[in-house]
DNA sequence: GCAAAAGTGTTGAAGGTACACCCATGT
DNA sequence: ACATGGGTGTACCTTCAACACTTTTGC
């Protein structure tokens, strides 16, 4: 986030005024990405081409031109610098701390995005080079306070996950059970007993057998499932 | 909030570019009124004496200065404006909406505040009107988007103070179990059985009886109880 | 004594964890 | 046949809502 150099309309940057903070957003885009036969979840950083943090990598954001939404600017830059259109993004936090920016004093409206696993054709055209990094294992210094902001991003999402159906924003249309317990693994990190994982998610209503099943495997065909939610029903409370 | 008339510093408000949105905070303050003997919870409004939406009763609020944090800022205006320093305030979430300012386009990070009822004192010198307005009885529209930001902010206290030891927060530093039952039934709207609210309270240990008792009742006097927390331990992840 | 609030004990329903068990498929 | 993951049944434990019951004060 909070790049100079490029975005779609021309803007003025050195003629800012002092005196006033600035609004940008970033985003921290969470997926599954699979490395050695097992599912991570991993956040979408880029690299800075320009100082401050040059050459370092920090989450995909960028300004929020006047008269645009919070939301609609971050889609923007995800759109233009990713090329991704996550079907879930929420708020996180709002960053505003004098200090975070070493040049002047910027406030970032953070917000995090699920992705699918089949949406990851990371652009036609990236403005910048991006790479998935596994939560665990995210490059040492990140650019401005982008640590705090992920970490605080993983709280929240491991912590919606547990009573919000949100899961499913991590995988294809239809999945088995096996594929959304691994994505509560991935994202909680504790294992779960699919006995009772099955009869919980079941009982929910939240997702229904589409009668398919999955060929090929070495073992018992699993029945595909698909989630009953309506996009607007993901949203537990926040207003638009 | 979002007043252009008073505040601190020199703010050169019709210098500010026309290209940029504008930053400032609003905060949604809970305390419990007593009306007609019974503890009601109420928000704090002043009436805006300058257009847009002169006349009408909006959330305290204000700028934000370059080099000053968001809650700073927030503290500020409560402090000038309403005279009260609440010890809990948290963030809420960040308006941007383009429309929601009429004159421009203004960014508003919502904060909520507890105060308790001692600290009630309304400022030594209130610069503008204010007054508590129970929160099933607020005037009819609000300036700007403060009722959206209001009920939010209810959702949120209502959601947070059923897992986590905030409710605290709106009674003097020794209290009963009735009063702190009676915060639940302001905040939540229902009946508590006392027995099993005594229970879960005290197993939670985060209150523990003074050993002191409330003379001068009409019936057995009850035990003070006070909160074993830090003010510090309040904060359930949010970051700083 | 009586009313009212403080405080205790017990029961039963609900939900969740652990685990033994059966089912279906490819090799 | 058998290994492996899909899927079912059940017992146990914890939590919590409901409610009868006892205690302590002022009048």
């Amino acid at each position: 986030m909070l790049d100079t150099s490029t975005d779609n309309a021309p803007e003025p940057v050195m003629q800012r005024p002092e005196n006033w903070p600035t609004v940008g957003v970033s985003v921290v885009i969470f997926s599954l990405q699979l490395t050695e036969e097992e599912r991570r979840l991993s956040v979408l950083l880029v690299r800075r081409d320009a100082p401050p943090f040059a050459g370092m990598w920090a989450l995909p954001g960028g300004w929020v031109h006047y008269g645009e939404g919070l939301e609609q600017a971050a889609r923007r830059h995800l759109r233009t610098k990713t090329g991704l259109r996550p079907t879930y993004l929420e708020q996180l936090y709002t960053f505003g701390q004098p200090g975070r920016d070493p040049r002047e004093h910027r406030i970032a409206v953070a917000y995090y995005a699920l992705v699918r696993n089949d949406e990851h054709e990371l652009s036609a055209a990236p403005e910048r080079e991006a790479r998935w990094y596994s939560v665990d294992q995210l490059p040492a210094p990140l650019a401005f306070d982008n640590d705090a902001i992920i970490s605080y991003a993983l709280w929240r999402l491991r912590n919606k996950v547990s009573y919000a159906a949100i899961a499913f924003q991590l995988l294809p249309p239809t999945f088995t059970l096996t594929q959304l317990r691994e994505v509560y693994l991935a994202i909680l990190g504790t294992k779960i007993d699919p006995t009772n994982f099955r009869r919980k998610v079941e009982a929910s209503g939240t997702i229904v057998p589409t009668g398919a099943r999955v060929e090929g495997g070495a073992h018992r065909p699993p029945q595909l499932y698909r989630c009953t939610l309506s996009p607007d029903q993901l949203f537990t409370g926040p207003p638009s």
